[in-house]
DNA sequence: TAAACGTGGTA
DNA sequence: TTACCAAGTTT
């Protein structure tokens, strides 16, 4: 299985071989690290398990700078999983805000439900067991073992994938889906020292999020620039286009657009209000109490979408199905 | 395997 | 202004 070739040109089975020895790729990187690295809360000495496991399903998808202040709050309101656990769904989606995703708020609160009653109220140190947690996949329950315990795992994130594509393997962005020989490099590159597998699963995600980044990699910034395979290469292009979000138009786009004016009212909403236009709610406005302005404001973002009534009743059917929204007669509200 | 799932900043 | 992108998971 050894072979001569650069590891630039290896196939991707093989193990990765920089022209520097792994090991200096490795003190780079955490060296790197140290110096660079962000001042996060959810890294400070005195964070706990919960606060990790917090921050990692907030930070799916999501920009750590959103996620910041909405992660702050929540540790100061629901301190512990059996706080979260105690708490009514509804205020926790409330309390999710605008970070997107608001299943993972529900999946959350699950979790938290599942670790007070399954684990004494302590989150699981073991992988297997953080994994079957719910909204707890791959990336996150290696992360929280890692970064929470302290453990030796291989941690794949968006991230580590791109600089791994670069560094290892010389091309611009990673494919679309994970791979098994994406995995096998990444396990093979893992430093075999515990401590020095944390730091570098740590480092390498920084250096993804901070210079390594998907559109414009600040390569002058990079600690291993002379070890990258994609420089060597001579920067060469993507392969593959990627694929675009569609998002005007969509469900999810009205979703997003009733969840909006459901987590601005208090009170249900009228069922009509949120499948009719603007001419169609001023007809049912006679005799009725006006909803509070926020609400009206969050109403008038959802007609402006102008989105048929067949689809409106498509998202809010998905809502439901999903627990992210009650039916209460006609009224619509978060889920009690 | 691929599609669905929110939201808002940035180039 | 449009389109990409962000510490993924579930079905």
């Amino acid at each position: 299985m050894v072979s001569t070739l650069p590891w630039s040109v290896m196939n991707p089975n093989d193990e990765p071989r920089a022209q520097r020895p792994l090991r200096d790729v490795h003190r780079a990187v955490i060296e790197w690290y140290r110096r660079s690295c962000r001042d996060l809360p959810w890294r400070a000495p005195e964070r706990t398990a919960w606060g990790v496991l917090v921050s990692e399903i907030m930070l799916q998808q999501t920009p750590v700078t959103r996620v910041l202040p909405v992660w702050l709050r929540w540790q100061q309101r629901w301190p512990t999983p059996g706080d979260l656990a105690g708490a009514p769904p509804a205020d926790v989606v409330r309390a999710w805000d605008r970070l997107g995703y608001p299943r993972r708020a529900l999946r959350l609160h699950a979790a938290a439900q599942r670790i007070r009653d399954e684990h004494a109220g302590e989150v699981p140190g073991n992988h297997a067991e953080l994994l079957a947690l719910p909204g707890i996949g791959a990336y996150t329950a290696a992360a929280v073992a890692v970064f929470a315990f302290g453990q030796r795992h291989t941690v794949v994130d968006t991230n580590i994938r791109r600089v791994e594509a670069r560094l290892f393997s010389g091309r611009a962005l990673p494919s679309r889906s994970l791979t098994a020989a994406e995995t096998r490099c990444a396990e093979s590159a893992l430093p075999e020292d515990v401590a020095e597998s944390v730091a570098w699963n740590q480092a390498v995600m920084e250096l993804g999020a901070l210079v390594c980044t998907a559109r414009a990699p600040r390569c002058e910034e990079c600690p291993v620039r002379d070890a990258c395979a994609w420089v060597a290469a001579g920067k060469p292009p993507a392969e593959n286009a990627p694929r675009g979000q569609s998002w005007h138009g969509t469900d999810r786009q009205v979703r997003g657009a009733i969840m909006a004016v459901l987590r601005a009212a208090e009170e249900p909403v009228a069922r009509p209000l949120l499948l009719t236009d603007r001419a169609g709610s001023e007809q049912l406005a006679a005799g009725h109490a006006a909803p509070p302005d926020v609400v009206v404001e969050r109403l008038t973002a959802l007609w402006r979408l102008s989105a048929p009534v067949e689809q409106r009743e498509r998202a809010l059917t998905g809502l439901v199905r999903d627990g992210l929204a009650s039916l209460e007669g006609e009224g619509v509200s978060l889920p009690r």
